[in-house]
RNA sequence: GCUCUCGUAGCUCAACGGAUAGAGCAACGGUCUUCGGAACCGUUGAUGUAGGUUCGAUUCCUACCGAGAGCACCA
């Protein structure tokens, strides 16, 4: 995101360091960073700015460091203080903190900026595998941190309905009286030896794109029934739903005017055959290495960058700002030409498209694969991860209610979890006792951290207030990691990065495990010091609550 | 050949250019007459190589080594 929409406490602290800054002599344009403390001990927020600032008044950093503090306005600190190689470290009162839980800060946006999130490409005829998944897990939680951020957001499925492999399709159906997954990957080895077949199956294709009625009709039989089977994914995963389906189809008369503007520029060349543009020969600096893109086959055909195109420019007439893409990585190079023919067309402003890249995920070191038979099935891990957490409650808690429900909720958990604790940028080695894996830095910790708050709610049976009383370091940072959840969905979102909030989820967890073992609450004697963990437990729990169902996890009350 | 990702502990992963590189799993040792043991506490253990920029580099730059992906009629 290029926007500066921060407005939570970093941003404060960093306006008051302007401020008494350029009354130490510093210009109000110097850039440093305000961030969280690596260690408690650090306080809460810490500062680089007299390391930075050091330079340019030629003084030690630990001098400017005292001017800065001196000038400082401090009503919200509790302490500020120099330490390190120059760091001003700001530990925050208690009631600021008490202040944050209680009125999240909501950030500034352009309310009249649309933003379009396509995620989850099916392609028809392929069962879902795990690599399928990554895209639609994190695309829904994008789509929830926009839209609890305030953020005017719609998603769409682009689910791959058009081009070449429906000629393979429509072939199959007509040898074989009908379609599966299974005589689709049967005709495509059978391809493999003999040409003849792929140059059938384009045909069938050429004859779709030019409304052959038999071939429409075998084509939107297979799009009924696909569609039907993929967006069983909003209930078995639990994503949200979408706002719309565009597929590739539907783009098909949206094409011949990105057509006519491609040649009105001159960008469009015949090149053995094909309808082409040429980046190497068109752009600058940028577009030199990203080679040939081909807009229309050389069996007339048209191709999916021709589609996306379309696409683009569609999304623009409808007011989308921006479009974002969560697509995997191998993609990268057809982004950039799609980006950069949209630039060269005017069409695209920088930062308006953002291919948002993973990496895939690989199993016993080979890439899942339909055609390898490298496949990880994502029903069969979803059966597998119930069947586990049943054998689990019936051991730890056989007389729990909604049973399918939490069974549910905590397959469904882990499984997302294990994908969004990590930084999309790598691949994921897929590991059946990983992903299985309900201990430690799982899905299910989380969700049972949340549980034992619950617990302890329902047994104290109220929920306390925050009273004045001597707090612990632990509780001290309970405190802290309750404030700050708005700030960290909004660094999350800053650079597309889910496994940002996750990770934060699951130190807060931790730390709320540690918490509640070290300090009794039900049975504490002092009604102040019990007032206050409640009310700590309390708000704990609503920032947990609020933080997985961002991820699109199931906050449970018992499990 | 060109381009892009990625090389961190035995394994799987974290780390806006920041302070002592964090976790989980595995191993070993502890906690409990338990507000729920899917828990808590501890021990062992890591930045591919060589330079450069910087007050400060896992992070940025260059080269090399290694892994993966992409580079016109698949999407």
């Amino acid at each position: 995101m290029s926007d500066k929409f921060l407005n939570g406490m970093k941003e404060k602290i960093k306006q008051l360091l302007v401020d008494a800054g350029s009354k130490s002599g510093l210009t109000s344009d110097l850039v440093f960073d305000v961030g969280y403390s690596s260690d408690p001990k650090f306080g809460d927020y810490a500062s680089n700015i007299p390391l930075v600032g050091s330079k340019l008044l030629k003084i030690k950093p630990a001098d400017l460091a005292k001017k800065i503090i001196e000038n400082l306005d401090q009503t919200i600190f509790e302490t500020v203080e120099v330490a390190g190689p120059g760091f001003i470290n700001f530990t925050l009162k208690n009631e600021v903190l008490i202040q944050a839980i209680e009125k999240p800060p909501k950030p500034e946006i352009n309310k009249k900026e649309k933003i379009l999130l396509e995620y989850f490409q099916p392609n028809i005829a392929k069962p879902l595998h795990m690599g399928h998944l990554r895209t639609a897990i994190i695309g829904d939680v994008l789509k929830r941190m926009f839209l609890y951020l305030g953020y005017k957001v719609e998603s769409d499925t682009h689910m791959g309905d058009w081009g070449t492999q429906f000629g393979y399709l429509i072939l199959a159906y007509k040898k074989y009286g009908e379609v599966n997954d299974k005589l689709y990957a049967q005709l495509n080895s059978e391809a493999e030896n003999d040409k003849s077949i792929h140059e059938q199956a384009k045909q069938e294709f050429v004859k779709l794109e030019k409304h052959d009625t038999e071939n429409r009709k075998i084509w939107q039989n297979l799009v009924d029934e696909s569609k039907k089977q993929f967006l069983q994914i909003n209930e078995t995963l639990d994503i949200l739903p979408f706002d719309h389906h565009w597929p590739e189809s539907f783009y098909e008369d949206k094409m011949p005017v990105v057509l006519q503007e491609l040649k009105k520029k001159k960008l469009l060349v015949e090149s053995q055959g094909a309808q082409i543009v040429n980046l190497s020969a068109v752009g600058g600096e940028d577009t030199k290495n990203l080679g040939i893109a081909v807009i229309i086959k050389s069996d007339g055909g048209t191709t999916y960058l021709l589609r996306d195109l379309a696409t683009f420019i569609f999304g623009k007439k409808q007011g989308f700002a921006k479009h974002l893409y969560v697509v995997d990585n191998r993609q990268s190079h057809h982004y950039k030409q799609l980006f950069a023919i949209l630039k060269t067309l005017g069409e695209i402003k920088e930062g308006e498209g953002v291919h948002i890249d993973y990496g895939f995920i690989s199993f016993k070191g080979e890439v899942l694969s339909t055609r390898k038979g490298n496949m990880v099935l994502a029903e069969d891990v979803l059966a597998e991860a119930n069947k586990r957490v049943a054998k689990i409650i019936a051991e730890k808690n056989p007389d729990l209610k909604n049973k399918e429900k939490v069974i549910h909720a905590v397959s469904v958990g882990a499984l997302k979890y294990f994908d969004l604790s990590r930084n999309r940028h790598s691949d994921i080695e897929f590991d059946w006792d990983k992903v299985l894996d309900f201990e430690g830095d799982s899905g299910p910790y989380l969700q049972y951290a949340y549980a034992r708050l619950s617990s302890i709610l329902r047994k104290a049976g109220l929920d306390g207030k925050f009273t004045d009383v001597a707090i612990s370091a632990t509780e001290r940072e309970v405190l802290f990691k309750s404030s700050i959840l708005a700030e960290v969905v909004q660094e999350s979102l800053k650079d597309y990065l889910p496994n940002i909030l996750a990770n934060y989820l699951f130190n807060f967890a931790t730390l709320l495990n540690k918490f509640y073992h070290e300090s009794p609450v039900t049975q504490e004697k002092d009604e102040k010091v019990k007032d206050f963990r409640l009310a700590l437990i309390s708000s704990a729990k609503n920032v947990l609550g609020q933080g997985l169902k961002l991820l699109g996890i199931e906050p449970l009350d018992e499990m």
